[in-house]
DNA sequence: ATGTCGATACTTTATCGA
């Protein structure tokens, strides 16, 4: 099963890229973020004439997160837990069904946390406290499950082109990477890392001052695999031709494939 | 080099978020 996770950046500017995308990747299940759009303005109609189910956990404005499935979905469920105050759309889970087997996968948009001096960042570090919980409830299972999407994380120096430029930033400050790495120390693998540990490989560069023409982009898109989901792990790629693409959004897709 | 996008409200331009 080939599972990919993408920032979008608006699905409604990115559907015909989506759809090109799907076309030359031909993904079994999709996590995307950024759709800001609410649940009835998502474009549902040609994405399952691509032969997609579509889950969406959609907010007007900003945020929102989707999932496509070529299986049919067995639960989905919104929100991720811990702050029944938190009314940004930023997580969506489901359980895939495919006729060797199922796969729980999650869209996960993490927030950015900038500016760090407002509560933005406290926001972020306690988002990433209830996904902790929430992938320590899902590890008691012992099944196969993917974490996948935006977040927001810069794991490493090799991570990025000038890490002395991120020093000060929400994206790469040390609570933040501990964070992630308490992840890792639980059991999860970064799906990216543990394929390939050529340095320098990114998801995202900022529409600004010629990042993409210069590679001054970060590592942010990752697969966080359960050990059973793990086991089976084959192949981890980025898309990166997508990034010159007309109307491109600033991140691109990533996947794994997962034998299940 | 506060350099680019996208959504929104309220307007054809500003603000916010990233």
């Amino acid at each position: 099963m080939k599972v990919a996770t993408w920032n979008v950046n608006s699905i409604r500017v990115r559907q015909e890229n989506t759809l090109a995308w799907l076309k030359q990747t031909d993904p079994d299940v999709v996590c995307l973020q950024e759709i800001k759009a609410p649940d009835d303005v998502f474009p549902r109609e040609p994405f399952e004439d691509a032969g997609y189910n579509v889950a969406v956990h959609g907010q007007k404005g900003f945020n929102g997160v989707a999932i496509l499935s070529k299986f049919p979905f067995d639960e989905v469920t919104p929100r991720l837990p811990g702050d029944d105050s938190d009314e940004q759309a930023r997580y969506l889970e489901c359980v895939v069904s495919a006729p060797t087997g199922t796969l729980r996968v999650a869209s996960i948009y993490l927030p950015n946390g900038n500016p760090t001096d407002t509560e933005k960042y406290p926001y972020k570090l306690a988002w990433m406290e209830r996904l902790i919980e929430r992938a320590g409830a899902l590890l008691e299972d012992e099944e196969a499950f993917v974490l996948a999407g935006d977040y927001n994380v810069i794991p490493t120096p090799e991570d990025v082109h000038n890490p002395d430029g991120w020093a000060d930033d929400a994206l790469y400050l040390p609570r933040t990477r501990e964070n992630y790495r308490r992840l890792l120390a639980m059991g999860l693998t970064d799906a990216f890392r543990a394929c390939s540990d050529e340095a320098h490989q990114y998801t995202f560069w900022d529409y600004q001052a010629g990042a993409w023409q210069k590679n001054h982009g970060i590592r942010i898109d990752h697969l966080l695999l359960s050990p059973q989901a793990a086991d089976r792990l084959q192949q981890c790629a980025i898309d990166k031709d997508v990034r010159d693409w007309e109307k491109p959004s600033d991140h691109v897709p990533i996947w794994a494939e997962i034998a299940v």
